[in-house]
DNA sequence: TGGAAAACTTGCTGGTTCGGAAAAAAACCG
DNA sequence: CGGTTTTTTTCCGAACCAGCAAGTTTTCCA
């Protein structure tokens, strides 16, 4: 159905992907502080002024490829079969969403970049602000819940976000040497078990990390 | 101890303060869009280019006033009894680190604010993300686990953030009737229970908001 | 198919923001 | 007091950003 796109809205998507994917590019190989506007029009041969039409700054641009899913993860977490519990669908919709297309370490990369720069942590924050929103919305849906007088919705919509958040950011650290789905599934266990205190057992427990 | 502060000191403290009070109030009572860097100085008495050696940007300083409470918060949750349960600790914490100072619905203006300014939305949030990496490294001492590799503290900051930060959007929309103390008491609740699916009762149930 | 209408790109440009450098002022110390 | 350190201020150039209108491409409709 919206299979038919014009010629025009194609190539609008074109050149906006084409500019994101050569802002990451630039931005992991030459950093962020000396990269302009100019130098990612140029890379993909449109004009400054055409950059600023789809982006309002680099780091927008930076991290678009990332926030962008947010509408595909809420239609997704939308067609879930309804009779799934709410976790095993956010877990299914939501692991996906990072897991697409970019290599593994230069997502890492990415994620060091962000925890650096004050602007692109800011722009990526708002990217999660915004999963939440549109979240909410379906989670009160499927939950015949209330998004505007209800706690339950923007609190699950909230937390899972940030237990995506929250496992991106250790896994990113390199200092756990496991994979982000297991961090990820852990994190939406520990939530969804209402955060009990671990054991205060020898924390080398997890295995070291062999390599 | 840290009584003895140099006037240098004392000045600098007083100049920041009451740049962050004139931007709040400026942009409280004439609007963010209008509001220049120029103006805030101006009614502080200073230079635009002192503004601009405190803070890096308008939204940067209108937002200071909550922000900067990330050092406190921490503090003051180290400083709870040991034998408290944490999610006590964490209620006792983090309510009276918004209910300080400002008039109530002061703060439900700039909580509107933030709400329609991209710029605002984006320092409020880096300021939740510095309150959850303070708080998780306490909440990593007190319950013996390894910020750097378990996920436990981490997600149980970012979770209580979480809380907050919703519980406040909740409160701001003033579509509940209820206290914020009261929103957040019962986040805090449902994410220490595992956040399970209320029960579809009818979604009036919470009550009248009785005017 | 042809031509009008709509949308996108682009160069230009004025206004704003930002931060470096050095002089001036204030605070500290003996 | 003089000398030293820190902060404030003035000056200023570079970067950023969005509005406008001209030129181009796509779409629409008769």
């Amino acid at each position: 159905m919206t299979d038919e796109l014009g010629l025009r809205e194609r190539k609008k998507l074109a050149t906006r992907r084409a500019l994101c994917d050569a802002a990451l590019k630039l931005a992991l190989d030459e950093g962020v502080a000396t990269l302009t506007p100019e130098r990612i029009a140029e890379e993909v041969h449109v004009s400054p002024r055409t950059f600023r039409n789809y982006f309002s700054s680099k780091e927008e641009a930076i991290v678009a490829g990332l926030r962008d899913r947010a509408h595909e993860v809420a239609d997704n977490l939308r067609g879930r079969p309804v009779d799934e519990s709410i976790w095993d669908s956010l877990r299914a919709v939501l692991l996906p969403s990072v897991e697409t297309g970019m290599p593994g370490h230069d997502l890492m990369n990415l994620l060091g970049l962000i925890r650096c720069h004050h602007a692109l942590l800011a722009e990526h924050l708002t990217g999660f602000e915004d999963l939440s929103r549109r979240m909410a919305e379906v989670i009160a849906e499927r939950t015949g819940t209330d998004v505007q007088r209800d706690v339950y919705p923007r609190l699950l919509a909230d937390a899972s976000g940030i237990a995506l958040k929250t496992s991106l950011g250790l896994w990113a650290t390199g200092t756990t040497g496991r994979s982000l789905a297991d961090i990820f599934g852990e994190a939406l266990d520990l939530l969804s078990r209402g955060l009990p205190i671990p054991a205060p057992a020898h924390s080398a427990d997890t295995g070291p990390p062999l390599g």
